[in-house]
DNA sequence: GCCAGATGTTGTCATTGACAACTCCGCCCC
DNA sequence: GGGGCGGAGTTGTCAATGACAACATCTGGC
């Protein structure tokens, strides 16, 4: 036991999000890992093979957490195509909030260049479900002129951009708002709109009832 | 002439901005640059104290030039408050799309850490360049439910979301469609959302001619 | 012409990622 | 139950890098 660390793979990874947390990607380095963990400095290599793998599995299980939540988040709101769809920013945005420098690693320009089949993978499941949850709200409505691909885009672009601009302190430092959760919910009320829909949700977030789907 | 460069701290800017256009801002070491330009390796300490610094100063000629192409893009637009306001987000995609790398440089977290004052300086004028078209477009009959600093938020989110999705390659696969320049004109339609201003505009993208303005 | 400061250079150190060779330990299989 | 095999960890080493110090060289102003 002295020897063997006997979860080395697990307590990096967790070590790693740790550092991540405190000092941001740059900070994270596999010897500093093997330091923090008492182990010496080329024990970690027999778990990845270089510092991308690391990231990299760091990195799916965030999206993947991501997209869980996300799932999750539009479930819980409901039938209606354009709730769901607002839930899915919204957890996205949550995310972002409650671990910022974890989702900046997510995004950083070193995760994205990293070429892991799996990693991409991922990725790619996290753009399918906001293109989901658009096309659904589309087609409940939303932005009926609207070019889907457009549509796919600006929903990306929005929920990238609010994530990024509403979580860490950079940037929320030029807002005197101190409310930062009313200004997400704002700022996914700008981008959801609902008032570019057909058929007008009643006011509010209320939403028809299950049972009165079929009669409308 | 052989002991002395003349112009290296200019020469250093340059081929780091190559540098970076190629291999990101990862890419980027001092001494890699002094081999380029032929220098030892502790000469570019002379002009920039660390790697940091170097990469500041990069970052404030970046910010300076999105600034600048943003107003010259607003002037051009005309005098409608809102045209001139979609024409700073265009601006600001535009350059993202024009020089990628060099765009995801300047809002690379490593940047975003660094702390030097004008740096700042400069971010906070990109922020307030955007702020105030916001705040005119919204003065001008845009969007006028929504609270100020919302709608602030929103299109600064808007233009970095969209900039950073419609610039480089990783997440361009996801769209089928090859026309950038289309896609990109169709989602900051949806942002600027021109049937949400009160008096609304012509149809089509036209503005009323300089001539006519005092007559208005 | 000369000297002071700006500009470059050489030398060095600590840190890091990557790799190789070796060691230790537990477990499976006979 | 013991041999060996493979996974897990270790030590040692190398090249690259940023940072720093001490030294060399040029250049412009007096």
């Amino acid at each position: 036991m002295a020897y063997h660390h006997g979860n080395l793979k697990q307590a990096l990874l967790e070590r790693a999000a740790e550092v991540i947390a405190k000092s941001g990607l740059e900070g994270l380095s596999l010897r500093g890992l093997a330091r923090d963990l008492e182990v010496s400095h080329a024990a970690p290599r027999r778990h990845f093979p270089d510092r991308d793998a690391l990231i990299a599995s760091l990195a799916k299980e965030g999206f993947r957490r991501i997209v869980a939540a996300m799932n999750a988040e539009a479930e819980a709101a409901g039938p209606d195509p354009v709730a769901r769809y607002r839930a899915l920013g919204r957890a996205y945005v949550r995310f972002a909030r409650t671990d910022p420098a974890f989702f900046h690693a997510l995004n950083h320009p070193q995760v994205r260049r990293i070429s892991d089949a799996e990693l991409r993978d991922v990725e790619a499941e996290w753009f399918a479900t906001l293109r989901e949850g658009a096309a659904e709200a589309q087609r409940a409505g939303w932005h009926p002129e609207a070019r889907p691909e457009a549509l796919v885009a600006f929903s990306v672009a929005g929920a990238m951009g609010a994530a990024s601009l509403l979580s860490g302190e950079s940037w929320m430092s030029y807002f005197e708002d101190g409310d930062v959760e009313a200004l997400a919910d704002d700022v996914l009320d700008l981008i959801v709109d609902r008032t570019r829909t057909t058929m007008l949700a009643p006011p509010g977030e209320d939403v028809p009832a299950e049972d009165d789907r079929r009669a409308s």
